[in-house]
RNA sequence: GGAGAGGUAUCGAAGUGGUCAUAACGGGGCUGACUCGAAAUCAGUUUGAGAGCAAUCUCACGUGGGUUCGAAUCCCACCCUCUCCGCCA
């Protein structure tokens, strides 16, 4: 959520770098945000009177004065403020949606354009390997070594669902293992397991909701919705609270399964594990002092870098562009992992810095050194979407026998297991 | 799921229609005095949001409605916590 003060106070610029994402007009909210000032003021006004005259009714009663003239005259005034009110919480109610509605103003340093063709690469990592044979999809490799099973994954679930098997299985729990390892012991974040079920507020806190809600699970019987990354309930778990200065930073990292709907990719990856129902992922969130979150997101970044580069799988980091950053997001990397199947590189993280546009909605804020409560900083980034690295992984490192070769840094998370 | 109790600041807690909501009383925190220093003691201080150039005003007692001139207090719905019972990995 924007800070409607600062929509005031420099509409221009916000319009500016609002309309680098597309067609976003705060006109409306200006106007609505005018009408709303002057209704508080009336209203305010009255109130003022109310509580003032109201004092005066159990002196006069304590006196034996008549006071049903004084409570005509109030009860007038009373059904004014009523009125006034009911427009007043109407319009914010109007207000509120359309703040909801609006994305983060985009950083403005960040490629200005429309769609994901305007990102640009920031680097390159690992060199992409020359297969001396015709490499197999993950899908077929899983298939063949009986590690996924994806037909039987559909007759109990559905499409878009795959599992792991056996050696499968154990692969994926290695990786978390290894992911959460490294983040933990290394790089300083706490690990949590939280719900995988949320409520209403935490999605709309995130930003998931309210304009995106068909992307999302819906438990119906009771509103809960399956997370659609960890991202939910990490960012949303001090909602509410003021923390002081010395919390900050906090490092969290969950491994959690992810949920989404996928409406609107009908047709699109439709085989493997690149986009699922459901499929897991390591988060990382950062809570921060508005200071620091530019350096945080450089760190954060590396951080889930360092995953690719100790299991040795090139991969790329660009910048997201206007046209293709994330609704929340003010700045997003994603980190892109070749995949030969697909000949290209194919994201396998998202790290984007929210400033203080989440903390708004789950408002979630600091007691500065300065004494001033504030708003701060949230981060989050995939380390890894643990799935794609699974389908990386073994497309990078299959062999010419149709075997796969387990990574150095996992195979003690595999029963030193070398090959697959 | 059933029965009961409860939700007021940083914590415990009083207030049961106005004259006590920044909110009694107690604890904690912070500041100061005393002290070589600390403890103890004493004094002071300790919510957030909104409107306004400002003086100042308004709002918030789990949440949302209702009754009333006026609601923490009465009524309705919902959420959450605790105790007992039932069910359960």
């Amino acid at each position: 959520m924007l800070d409607i003060k600062r929509i005031r106070k420099e509409p221009e610029k916000v319009q500016e770098l609002l309309s680098r994402r597309g067609e976003i007009s705060i006109a409306p909210l200006l106007e609505a945000d005018e009408k709303r000032r002057s209704l508080i003021s009336s209203s305010e006004q009255l109130k003022a009177k109310q509580n003032a005259d109201s004092k005066q009714i159990p002196q006069m009663k304590k006196q034996g004065l008549d006071t049903s003239d004084l409570m005509a005259e109030m009860k007038e005034l009373s059904d004014k403020i009523k009125e006034y009110d009911e427009e007043l919480s109407a319009l914010e109610t109007q207000i509120s949606q359309m703040l909801l509605g609006i994305p983060n103003i985009p950083n403005e340093t960040i490629p200005v354009g429309k769609s994901e063709a305007d990102n640009v690469e920031i680097r390159r990592v690992g060199e992409v390997r020359k297969f001396d044979f015709e490499p197999k999809a993950h899908w077929d490799i899983g298939t063949d070594r009986g590690i996924l099973d994806f037909e039987r994954a559909v007759k109990i679930a559905g499409a878009r669902f795959s599992m792991f098997v056996g050696n499968g299985a154990r692969l994926e729990r290695a990786l978390i293992n290894f992911m959460l390892s490294l983040h933990t012991s290394e790089h300083g974040y706490t690990e949590v397991l939280p719900p995988l079920m949320v409520n209403r507020q935490s999605m709309t806190g995130t930003g998931q909701l309210p304009k995106f809600e068909e992307d999302a699970f819906n438990i119906k019987n009771n509103d809960y919705f399956m997370i659609p990354t960890a991202e939910v309930p990490l960012t949303n778990l001090f909602s509410g609270e003021i923390l002081s200065v010395g919390d900050l930073p906090k490092y969290m990292t969950a491994y959690t399964p992810c949920f989404r709907a996928e409406a609107g990719s009908a047709g699109r990856d439709t085989r493997g594990l690149i986009r699922n129902h459901q499929f897991d992922k390591v988060e990382l969130v950062k809570l921060v002092h508005p200071e620091h979150s530019y350096n945080e997101l450089e760190s954060l970044t590396l951080n889930a870098e360092e995953v690719l580069k100790r299991l040795n799988i090139p991969y790329r980091v660009i910048v997201l562009s206007t046209g293709d950053i994330g609704f929340s997001s003010a700045k997003t990397y994603d980190i892109e992992v070749w995949m030969p199947s697909y000949n290209r590189y194919v994201e396998i993280s998202s790290c984007s810095n929210f400033e203080d546009y989440q903390a708004r909605r789950t408002n979630l804020r600091f007691r500065d050194t300065d004494g001033q409560v504030k708003f701060v900083h949230t981060l989050n980034g995939s380390a890894l979407a643990v799935g794609r690295t699974f389908a990386a992984l073994v497309e990078n490192y299959q062999n010419a026998d149709g075997s796969v070769t387990i990574p150095e840094v996992l195979r003690h998370f595999m029963g030193n297991m070398e090959t697959i």
